[in-house]
DNA sequence: CGAAATCTCGAAAACGTTTGCATGCTTTTC
DNA sequence: GAAAAGCATGCAAACGTTTTCGAGATTTCG
C-alpha cells in the first residue's frame, strides 16, 4: 500500500536504524490503523523459536499446581511469552504423547512435574537430547541432568512426623500416592527416620499406598480407621489424601484431633476453615513457578547462555499448625 | 537421505494414495527411527491454522475455572488440539493485551470468561471482526453475536434466596464482585425478585459491592457483621466472597447457621468439609467446558461450517444444601 | 502395436516473516 | 574533482511444510 518492499516494512516496524524516520512513521502509522499484528508462525518459522513455554502438570484441579502456574506466568508475561498448559492426569501414556508434541519446537522450553506413573524416562531423555530446555519441579526426575526445584521434602516429612509424636501419637500412618515419584520417596524417608528416631515400633503396614481412584482411597482409609490397629496419627503426603481422610472421618463420625491427629502436605488456602482446621506443610508454589520461569527467561532471552545446570534447588516449605494435629 | 523430493516425503508421511506402498514404508520407517516430528509452524503457516485454542479466564486459582478447562481439554485432546491458557487477573488492560496476541492466527478460536472490569468491548468486537471464533462462558458479553454458555443464574439466585427465607431469614445480604458483569446482574435480579416476592423490606444497602482486594473484603464483611443492622442471611455470588465470610465469622467467633445463615455460588469439592459445611449452588463446570469445546471442534474440523450461532445456552446449576444455611 | 489410462514421483509455488547483500543516491573527505 | 563513506531502500533467500501441476514410466485396452 505504501509502495515499499516487504523488507523495508519489516525493518520499519522493527525500528531498524537503516530506515529513515519519515518512512518509519508512515509505516508504523498505517500498521496501527490497520491493527496489523505480525504472523507468529512466520516469525517462529524464520527465527526458530516460538516464544512459548509448555507447562506439564499431573492434574489441573489442584491448588499447588495452579499457584505454580501463576508464578511462572508472573515472570514470562513480562517477556511476552505464551503458556501452553497440559495435564497428564497422572497417566504415563498421556505424558509421553504430550512430550512428543513438544520436541519439534512448538515450545522453547518445558516446565514439568512428572506423573505418579512415570517409571521409564525414555521420553524425557529424548527431550533432553533434542536440546529442548526442561526444568522439573516438585515431582522431579533426577536422572535427567538439568535444573530441578523441590522443597525440603525429607526435612518436612521428618518435622511433621516429629510434631505428631510430640503431640502424643504412637502409631502414625503415612499416606502416599506412589512410591515411585521423588517427593513420595523423600517425604517417606523423613517420616520413617522420625518414627525410628523416636523409638516407635514402626511397621511396614503403617505406610499406606493409595491410588488415583478417590472412591477406593476413601474405602481404604475407612477400612484402616475401623480396624483394631488403627492409627492415632496420620501424615498425608498429598492434599488429596487428606481430603479423603476428612471425608472418612466425617462419615465415621470420628473426631479430630481426639480420635486421631493429622497433618498434611497441602496448599489449600482454606485449610484453616475446615472442620477441624487442618495443619499443613505448605509449599512455596508461586515462588517455585517464578524461579523456574526466571531461569528460563535468562536462558532464552539472552545470547550465549550455557545449558541449564544439573542441580537441585531446594526452597523450604512452611509448617502451619492448626487443630487437626492437636494444636 | 532417501533421495526423494520433499513432496514425496510429505505425501508418504500423510499416507497419500499416489505414493507406492514400498516408498511409504521406507519413508515412514526412517521417520520413526529419527523420531521425526513435523514442524508445527511451517504447517500452521501453510495451512493457516494452528490447531490451538486459547482459553482466557479471570483467575487461575479457582475451582470453577480449573474444572472448565478440564472439560475443554477432555474434548480438544482427542482432536490433537493444544491449549493456550491466559489469566487476566480481572484486569481489563491485561485482557486487551492478551486479546491482541490472538487476532493474528495464533489461536484458531477463543474460549473466554470476561474480567470483572470489562465494560468497554472494543477489543472483543475486534476479535469478532477478525473472524476468530469466540465462545463466552459464565461471564459472558451479550453484545457480541456468538454462542454463550451460562448457568441459570437468575433462577439459582432466586431459589437460593428463597431457601434462606424459608429457613427464617428476614434480612439477607447479597455479596458481589461487580455490578458490571453478566452473572452478577442476573444472580442479583433473582435475589431481588425473591426478596420482593416474599414481602421483605428490601433496602439497597443489602447489596454489598466487594472488590478484588481480599483484605478489604474481609474488613468490609466484618464491618457489616459488627453493625446494628447486620444480616441474618447472606448469599455470596462468588466462592471467594463466601470464603472471606467464613474467615470473618471465624475471627469474630460468630456461629453459622445460628448467628446468620449463608449459601454461596461455589464449585469447591470440599464445601462439605468446611466448618460448618457450606450450602452451595454449584455449576456444571466440566460440562460447560466440554460443550464449548464440542462446538468449536465441530466448527474447526469440519468443512463448510456456518459461523457460531448467536445464542445463549443455559445449563442448570445444582443446589446442595448443608448446615451453613440451616439445613 | 499404438493410444489411452494408471501409477509414481518431482518441480515449484505458497504461507509471512527476517536478513545478508546489492544498488543507487547523496554527502563527505583529501 | 575523484574516491570514499554514508544513507535509504530493494532483491532474494531462507525457515519447513503442503499442494497443484505436470512428466516420465508402466500397464491396460482396443
Amino acid at each position: 500500500m505504501l509502495n515499499l518492499a516487504p523488507s523495508t516494512v519489516s525493518r520499519a516496524l522493527n525500528d531498524s536504524y537503516e530506515i529513515s524516520q519519515a518512512t518509519k512513521d508512515r509505516v508504523q502509522e498505517l500498521a496501527k490503523s490497520l491493527h496489523y499484528q505480525p504472523n507468529p508462525f512466520a516469525r517462529s518459522l524464520r527465527a526458530q523459536k516460538s516464544k512459548t513455554i509448555a507447562v506439564i502438570i499431573p492434574e489441573r484441579i489442584n491448588n499447588y499446581f495452579s499457584q505454580v502456574i501463576e508464578g511462572i506466568e508472573s515472570i514470562t508475561q513480562e517477556f511476552g511469552y505464551h503458556l501452553l498448559v497440559y495435564s497428564t492426569h497422572e497417566n504415563l501414556d498421556t505424558e509421553k504423547k504430550i512430550i512428543s508434541y513438544l520436541v519439534n519446537g512448538r515450545a522453547d522450553a518445558i516446565v514439568m512435574s512428572v506423573s505418579s506413573q512415570t517409571r521409564e524416562i525414555d521420553h524425557l531423555e529424548n527431550v533432553f537430547q533434542n536440546k529442548v530446555p526442561i526444568i522439573f519441579f516438585d515431582r522431579i526426575c533426577r536422572e535427567i541432568p538439568t535444573t530441578k526445584f523441590i522443597t525440603n521434602d525429607y526435612q518436612s516429612g521428618y518435622n511433621a512426623t516429629m510434631h505428631l509424636i510430640e503431640k502424643g501419637c504412637k502409631k502414625i500412618f503415612f499416606l502416599l500416592l506412589s512410591r515411585d515419584i521423588s517427593i513420595g520417596k523423600e517425604r517417606l524417608r523423613g517420616y520413617i527416620d522420625a518414627v525410628k528416631d523416636s523409638g516407635l515400633a514402626f511397621s511396614e503396614s503403617w505406610v499406606v499406598q493409595c491410588s488415583q481412584d478417590e472412591a477406593r482411597n476413601l474405602a481404604l482409609i475407612k477400612h484402616f480407621l475401623y480396624g483394631m490397629d488403627r492409627p492415632d496419627g496420620i501424615l498425608a503426603s498429598v492434599e488429596k489424601l487428606a481430603i479423603s481422610t476428612y471425608q472418612a472421618a466425617k462419615e465415621m463420625r470420628l473426631n479430630m484431633p481426639k480420635d486421631f491427629k493429622m497433618i498434611s502436605f497441602s496448599n489449600m488456602k482454606i485449610a484453616g476453615l475446615l472442620n477441624p482446621p487442618l495443619s499443613t506443610i505448605s509449599q512455596p508454589a508461586f515462588q517455585v513457578g517464578a524461579e523456574c520461569a526466571k531461569l528460563l527467561m535468562q536462558k532464552l532471552t539472552k545470547p550465549k547462555q550455557p545449558p541449564l545446570e544439573d542441580r537441585v534447588i531446594e526452597i523450604p516449605s512452611k509448617m502451619e499448625l492448626r487443630e487437626s494435629s492437636g494444636d
